[in-house]
DNA sequence: GTAACAATGTCGGGTACACAACACGACGGC
DNA sequence: GCCGTCGTGTTGTGTACCCGACATTGTTAC
């Protein structure tokens, strides 16, 4: 699932699969879609989509991944190393995203919004891991403190982009960003500091 | 080509070329577009291309042809017979699809114009042909005087809605129709006339 | 002229996918 | 109870498709 699929068959009816289902959680509940309605609507053979996904939960899961993945590239001033307004830009990139959830899948309940915004923690903990692996002269030696302070760092964002969408309607990313950069980027300055000694 | 795609593979293999195809034609000139811009945006491998087209040429009748189908079906009060009401929505489709051509292929030179309108005028044929074979108590004996009185009507109608679409560009399609439906209505009847005796 | 390059059209071998058929459980009606 | 219907998940066989490589045909530049 997560490595590469090279052949471009199986690129391609992901993305019809993935299109597919975002187009019907615009018009229905998770739960009233079935396996059928979207391989009919993606122009799939029913049994191709078990090729792909176990079930319609891994699929929300891919899907939600990759779209947010996307997003998160196209904003991204330097996808490849960490900055302050690279991570400025992750936090407001996942402010808007929740809030982007909440307006697309209208029919959403609690349930499935935390396992989608988890899929979306999950994407920003492999970037996060990307920044410091790639980071200068950063944790040579300890992987696992490396990790550890991805998911601390990962689900404080997480924290803070949900408080936010849920009650801070009319405040704006760059707020947001204001408040907690300075936390955060303290976290992770500090865990590399940590690991030069 | 035109026998039933009965595989779904097939269905939607052209039916991903055709709308990268049209994608291309409105930011590019035909020539400008090769068969690698298509295939990589439709997400097909360019050796597939030519499992269902010889050239780019073909692949534009097929669009045209499909598009205008698509298009005709959804506004057709009864698309199984004859009726002047079908006639005057036959027409008024013709001359809004020119319109919509000349729109949305900005770069398009005369020469291919003309190829996609002969497309139109195939598919009219088609429709009229079923209609007048669909239609009760006609031209049983003779289907030789049938398709001469199709070929006939169909690039009648041709001419009205492209003289309309090129010269009168105030004008509405519910005017052309009012002023074609007698003539064409006439020579479908008495075509039906004859062919009772 | 010709050399480099890009797009075309074709072929063979491997594979992702379609299709049909199946078993299973969950419902709802009689 | 038994029934038909519906959605799920699995399996086997045939095929549409991918991929790489190839020769051919323009097209541009030197």
């Amino acid at each position: 699932m997560d490595q590469k699929a090279v052949d471009l068959r199986v690129r391609r009816t992901r993305k019809l699969l993935q299109e597919a289902f975002l187009k019907l959680m615009a018009q229905k509940s998770f739960q009233a879609i079935t396996v059928q309605d979207i391989t009919a609507l993606a122009m799939v053979n029913r049994s191709t989509f078990y090729d792909h996904f176990a079930d319609k939960y891994e699929l929300m899961e891919y899907a939600v991944s990759e779209q947010f993945r996307e997003r998160l590239k196209s904003k991204l001033p330097d996808k490849d190393h960490y900055s302050v307004e690279n991570l400025r830009a992750l936090i407001i990139t996942m402010w808007e995203y929740f809030g982007c959830l909440q307006g697309h899948c209208q029919h959403a309940d609690e349930r499935q919004r935390i396992l989608c915004q988890s899929q979306v923690v999950n994407v920003v903990k492999k970037v996060l891991t990307n920044w410091l692996s790639e980071s200068p002269g950063t944790m040579a030696g300890d992987p696992s403190t490396r990790e550890l302070a991805v998911a601390v760092t990962s689900w404080a964002i997480y924290g803070a982009a949900h408080y936010w969408a849920e009650n801070k309607p009319k405040g704006t990313g760059a707020e947001l960003a204001e408040l907690v950069i300075p936390i955060l980027d303290g976290m992770l300055q500090t865990d590399r500091l940590l690991n030069r000694n």
